[in-house]
DNA sequence: GTTACATCTTTTGTCTTATATAAGACCTGT
DNA sequence: ACAGGTCTTATATAAGACAAAAGATGTAAC
């Protein structure tokens, strides 16, 4: 393993890992090398290894079984995460994502500022729909800088099933995490009323996130608009008695 | 230290550093012993202290400076966390917490289920309000068994000035973090409207959360009622162009 | 006297070695 | 066929040695 130096061992080797694991040495739910393989292979020891490997399971890029092996972890998409109570949606209904729009637009100044780019930088524009049970449940509206994703096409979002995580690592190689997320209640105006297919003045909770490479770097902002009244949640709430 | 087996010893550590925090042994930002002198304490290995302090630190419980030493966490409130953008709210305002009422109720079956109690168990059932810069921003309904915080005195809570969390460590020795979140989207409707001096129909943030003692028992569930429009939130949303 | 700088001490952080524990495969006797 | 060892290979834990960071302290130059 090549010592840089100025930097710890186990950061050496999560990278090294990292980029292996980019340049698909190992499939989704593949079980890496044993970890006193990998040791072996990077000349260091194997609780170094299971240090930077400790981080990569932190950030849910891989996963293990004690006495089996260590795995990378699949990409599932952000919109459909953590939104249901049961794993994979209530009632055996799969929630579905379509396609909108895709185009190319350039950036305001703010958001140049939050993904890091020069004023009026290319970004592609990707909206689609959340649908569950064929009702639709949200709407999202993402922006993917042009310079990191250069060939973004409709065709190829769709043969993933929508699923824009998993394209940005499978065809750019980008491993995408939440950053910030922030939440907030709105009211349907004309424009996502229209599209969810609901009422104006519906509320629907907004959803704000920057995505971020592995790295920490921005890589994609997001604005989803949900209805939440439809969605499988914990039993509603108390009556209020004051 | 008493091997109990059947655990890691690191994990023993743990209870031990968590019982004599809860001992009161060192205070709020007091530093703890070094590692070293915690290893020679329980008769164990300063990387077995680490492991230890690793797991309490990544629940937030401590916090370490390199060189300096390792120091027990303070206690903010949920309610306030995570909510603005900047650290102590933005423009300097300081936001506040205003105490309706407190009193005991019994537990709906749901309730006692999600809680893990038996149905009709007494609860406590607190209401409080959120104050930024004099206006209302948001009203939460917090509901504690009885069982685990015998007395719970309005005067107290308000002496500690609302902050339950607080409060649930200093005087019952139970160290709350955050269990499941949900968000949803909902409508003021007349009592709201009326606690948030605010209109009916107002889109407001509605938060579903159940915090965990550090043992991963359910202890206190909450809802929140928040007016996300008034909060300094990040740049507000692109405008539609579909 | 004061300031710049080296050095010492104490602390957390990293890394290796050895060993324990978990899981599954493979025997092997009934 | 199947129940139960035991072998192999994985991750998980523990201890000790050493590195790096931060602050305190001493000291020489001015």
């Amino acid at each position: 393993m090549s010592k840089l130096a100025a930097q710890p061992l186990y950061r050496q080797v999560l990278r090294e890992v990292m980029a292996a694991i980019e340049a698909g040495e190992w499939d989704e739910d593949e079980s890496l090398p044993s970890e006193t393989d990998l040791a072996k292979r990077f000349g260091v020891s194997q609780g170094t290894v299971r240090k930077a490997l400790d981080a990569l399971v932190a950030d849910a890029v891989l996963y293990r079984r004690q006495g089996v092996g260590t795995f990378v972890a699949g990409t599932s998409d952000f919109l459909l995460r953590g939104l249901f109570t049961t794993p994979a949606g209530a009632d055996g209904v799969k929630p579905s994502v379509e396609l909108l729009s895709c185009v190319k637009i350039h950036a305001g100044e703010q958001l140049a500022e939050i993904l890091g780019l020069r004023r009026a930088a290319a970004l592609w524009q990707v909206r689609r729909l959340l649908r569950v049970g064929g009702q639709v449940i949200g709407l999202e509206e993402m922006l993917l800088p042009e310079a990191n994703f250069p060939s973004l096409e409709m065709r190829r979002i769709r043969e993933l099933k929508g699923n824009l995580r998993e394209l940005c690592w499978r065809d750019f190689g980008v491993r995408l995490k939440d950053g910030q997320v922030r939440y907030r209640a709105v009211l349907a105006g004309q424009t996502e009323a229209r599209l969810l297919m609901t009422d104006v003045n519906e509320p629907l909770l907004q959803l704000v996130r920057l995505a971020v490479d592995f790295e920490g770097r921005p890589q994609v902002w997001s604005v989803a608009w949900l209805r939440t009244e439809e969605l499988a949640f914990e039993p509603p709430v108390l009556s209020p008695q004051v």
